[in-house]
DNA sequence: GCGCAATAGTTTGGTACAAAACTATTCTGC
DNA sequence: GCAGAATAGTTTTGTACCAAACTATTGCGC
């Protein structure tokens, strides 16, 4: 806990003035108990965990979404997948480029209106986001062991609030 | 519930043999339930609302916490400082210079050990501190406002919870 | 002392994202 | 029908981050 100094270790050393933060404690301050940090810190970890679990497969968790809106909403426009997956549509681009260089998603362009792609799985699509799935659930699993059942409830419920609640980009007043 | 503008107002297009996505609702799967989603809206959604509420400041949120870490432990190091704001060092580099260029903070190499440097807060880096600070605590009773002060215990308690069950980058044994 | 492992910080290369400016198409008013 | 607003998507620019390779300094073994 508090730290032995480890300027004791040699012979006298000169009285140094050191603060706290060269030894072992830091402190964090307010910090310590804002919602804002924490929400940073957990986002990262569970980020990373389910990261690390889908090492195996070719795709990070941000693409995950991605494919799962698009298995679930065959069609959609790349408009519509970017305001549900809450993303500027600018970096769709590049993701579904990439996808669709793997072969995992078809673009289609609508015939009705030719501004717009429709998006779909391929059958290796549906096979990748079956095995993401896969560790999505094992990683959800986890995170239930780690919260229990009824915290975990109350846990989404109040992330949904936050959600709903803060003011996102152009939220508040559209324009 | 959450129901944003969306495009909902003109729903009766023609007669296209349009899958749910196109229109209103998207269907979001297991999505719905998942933690791992929720949090990294929620995280979004906290961080665009700070940096709106700071944005008379030169400073956004990312800033914030090195700030807030190196005014509470003058003298620290760059290691420490990632560690305790588990970023990596190296992406404190640009950082750091980029404080040090708008003199916010100072840094001095450590007389002792000259590989490392000390951080503190410059008198300017102080009052800008201050200010952020403010805007955090506004930033931190809205949060109040939307969880109610018990929720908000609760909701914090299995943040920390999560953010030392689920095993970050090297972590497991820190030394 | 001398070499070598460890540590502090920087550099380089790559990913993910947003915002604004841009192109192409569609819709609206008249 | 045609000018201009609106919309779908892309490009460009800039930020934030990580990971691995690198430099400089310190500590360790002998």
């Amino acid at each position: 806990m508090v730290q032995p100094n480890l300027a004791a270790r040699e012979t006298e050393r000169r009285d140094v003035p050191v603060p706290a933060a060269t030894a072992g404690a830091v402190d964090f301050g307010p910090l310590a108990n804002w919602i804002g940090f924490h929400l940073r810190l957990a986002q990262n970890a569970s980020f990373q965990a389910f990261a690390r679990r889908a090492n195996g497969i070719d795709l990070r968790p941000g693409r995950f979404a991605t494919l799962m809106l698009i298995g679930r909403n065959p069609g959609i426009s790349q408009t519509a997948l970017s305001r549900a997956n809450r993303r500027d549509k600018s970096s769709l681009t590049p993701v579904l480029n990439d996808l669709a260089r793997r072969k995992l998603i078809k673009r289609a362009r609508d015939t009705e209106d030719r501004r717009s792609y429709r998006l779909m799985l391929t059958p290796a699509g549906e096979a990748t986001l079956a095995k993401l799935t896969e560790c999505a659930k094992e990683h959800e699993r986890r995170l239930d062991e780690l919260l229990g059942a009824r915290d975990r409830d109350r846990f989404l419920e109040v992330l949904r609030r936050l959600i709903a609640g803060l003011p996102a980009r152009g939220n508040g007043h559209s324009r």
